[in-house]
DNA sequence: GTCTATATTTCGATAGAC
DNA sequence: GTCTATCGAAATATAGAC
């Protein structure tokens, strides 16, 4: 029952938001009571709280990718590898992006548990010690931005643009995509780009 | 006094998130009170109407840049400058653009509106007209997607890791990027990229 | 584990004086 | 244009029976 709920919380937080989502109509969903909710989480924010440990577990997984794509950005041939799995682990996750990227500011103001706030602040962290490493060179750094957003954008579908698109159809072209975007050392200057 | 009310608004809502923002909070860092706010808007929700409409505007500015970065894909020399506008405008409008990315759900859930429902289908319908337009590759319409969430992702900054870095030069770096996302067919195959 | 019933709080919105 | 005072609705949360 615990993970219906919390299935069906995720479905109503992506479609309507966690704020206009009332435990009435997660209730109604699920065809019981707003108390016997209660039975299962404590306040309404523990539901919320329960669905971003997973999204947190997601994030470390994809941290631990993306730290090794920056240490090993000169082994071109080490890391393919690692981003398919990058990417792979965000497309088999769809709902759970979709709930970061549509629910970002009750996601980021809950302060209810200690063993969140500690995960929070963690990937935080290493986000942060990533993307402001002085050691690699700028422009690689808003490559790599860039490229999480990419990823998340495609996700996220804008409105579910490719969603007729075989999901591992997508995935290789963003891939071939990011790729470009990482690795712009593999091009001839065609003269066309560097223009100052 | 209107325009003080939409700015204080603008940073709670992207703060505190819009359902959390109170007009009583809105009222204190004002110094003024709930009920004065009601002199200048009819509903709480009249207020993020009005921002919505401001960043409706930058959309189909934006729109209208993509829609002619699409039919000018051939003629490389075109569109440097077109991308460029694009970039600095998303740029100097950073706050409206993280009020889209940190309250989604709120913007898309407004209803009350004849001139906002009208705009808000118009803008989704041009975005898919360009997304699934089967005219243009699945591969270039997956990079432009790419590309939408990439400049998003530096704007809103991840937490404003680049926030030292001068805006003009961060706008050059994600030119580059972004330009070699949308134009693979620049460079030499180096027998990296195709792996099918 | 789920129910009925109710307590508690908060917020959006209104009325009317100044 | 701003104030005080208040209404009404809706939501979270609790108490206690089954």
């Amino acid at each position: 029952m615990r993970e219906r709920i919390l299935d069906v919380s995720l479905e109503l937080f992506n479609e309507r938001g966690y704020d206009k989502t009332s435990l009435r109509e997660i209730a109604e969903r699920l065809d019981v009571t707003k108390a016997a909710l209660y039975y299962h989480f404590e306040r309404k924010e523990d539901i919320l709280l329960e669905l971003h440990l997973r999204l947190h577990a997601l994030g470390f997984k994809a941290l631990g990718h993306l730290e090794s794509l920056a240490s090993d950005q000169q082994r071109a041939d080490a890391w393919p590898a690692v981003l398919d799995r990058f990417i792979d682990q965000l497309l088999s996750n769809r709902e759970l992006i979709l709930l970061h990227m549509r629910n970002y500011n009750a996601l980021d103001q809950m302060q209810h548990d200690d063993r969140h706030e500690a995960e929070n602040e963690d990937l935080q962290q290493r986000l942060t010690r990533l993307l402001a490493n002085g050691d690699v060179p700028l422009a690689q750094r808003v490559r790599m931005a860039c490229s999480i957003g990419a990823v998340m954008a495609v996700i996220g579908g804008y409105g579910g643009v490719f969603g007729t698109v075989p999901a591992d159809e997508l995935a290789e072209l963003v891939r071939d995509a990011i790729r470009d975007l990482l690795l712009p050392d593999d091009r001839v200057d065609t003269g066309l780009r560097p223009r100052r």
